[in-house]
DNA sequence: TGAATTTCTTAATCTACTTCAATGCATGTG
DNA sequence: CACATGCATTGAAGTAGATTAAGAAATTCA
């Protein structure tokens, strides 16, 4: 085992499927949670405010997965939705076998490195959220993500952010002519 | 192995420690990171940003373990302090043994479980930041901590909300008098 | 115990961001 | 091709929450 992507290809777990741009993989709602390996595209989870707003948790491209852990742990229906920004080769990986069928102590270091990681890109994210303004927030996310943004609209971006587009608009043209 | 206690009470991790209120057990910039289960008494992890403000990431009281995880998975200093809310009892764990020290199956699922719950908490909790107001996220939490807003102060609970004092005086007045 | 310090509240002003509305620009679709 | 739909930008007006300041209440501790 040397890789997530040889884990992903056990047979167990094999089920390719490729969507289009569009295409909503999960709905708030949904009973049964599957996690999503991105093998090309481009992927995002959000939820939907009762103003009807959307506000994106995540992005997932290539390599990545996404999925609703809040859900899937507290064995609740999904609150995120999940759609495909980008025409995109997904493994669908079933929620409970995800877990239940690791078995080796590799498996399980392999997972355990994930989850922190995961949790440490949470943990700054949440640190920047309630700490910076969008206009720091935005040049992290410029620092982070490099080849995100030109496969985004503004539109997500802001939401990704926090802010509306208008905001991220104006933080934009301040950037451009020098602060 | 039947739950966490047990497993921090092999004599590989054991180290408890008492600590006065107040104390602080990690600063940021510290290197040698470590984790920290609270056997008694109530610690808080926090971020002090450019202007000297203080953001709280979380609390911890009897039963939970609290740690850098961002500092700790990225090998980098720490950027959250730690400190004791309470005069508390506290097992601390080195951060790397911790992990490399998980040798059976058992003890890896059931750090996973627990990473997967952190990482529930902290996606609902970032998904308030983006899309609830103030007054949301403090309704929020009164019902899910119960217990803490009895032993914490509202300088605290506003700082953990991502508000100022004054917004949360606010807030509770607005309750108080019936919205 | 009493003095010092911190916490909580209130109120006035300020500001970063939202909301709303209008316009020009792309992009894709019949 | 034209036309509809969505995206980005701009500006005006509105608002949640920040900042500042001051007094009252609670807590700490010599």
């Amino acid at each position: 085992m040397k890789n997530i992507q040889e884990f992903l290809n056990t047979d167990l777990n094999k089920d390719v499927k490729t969507y289009k741009k569009g295409t909503i993989l999960q709905q708030a709602g949904d009973t049964v949670l599957k996690s999503m390996y991105v093998k090309k595209g481009l992927l995002r989870s959000y939820t939907i405010d009762s103003k009807g707003k959307e506000h994106i948790f995540m992005f997932a491209p290539e390599g990545w997965i996404i999925s609703d852990i809040e859900s899937f742990t507290l064995e609740t229906a999904a609150v995120l939705y999940i759609d495909c920004i980008e025409d995109s080769e997904v493994v669908l990986i079933d929620g409970k076998s995800q877990i239940s069928n690791l078995l080796t102590i590799e498996q399980y270091a392999k997972t355990t490195k994930l989850l922190f990681k995961r949790i440490a890109t949470l943990q700054k994210r949440l640190i920047l959220m309630m700490s910076a303004s969008a206009r720091t927030r935005y040049e992290y996310f410029l620092e982070t993500y490099p080849d995100l943004p030109n496969r985004i609209s503004q539109r997500m971006i802001a939401s990704f952010l926090g802010i509306t587009p208008e905001a991220l608009s104006k933080i934009r043209r301040e950037i451009v002519k020098g602060k």
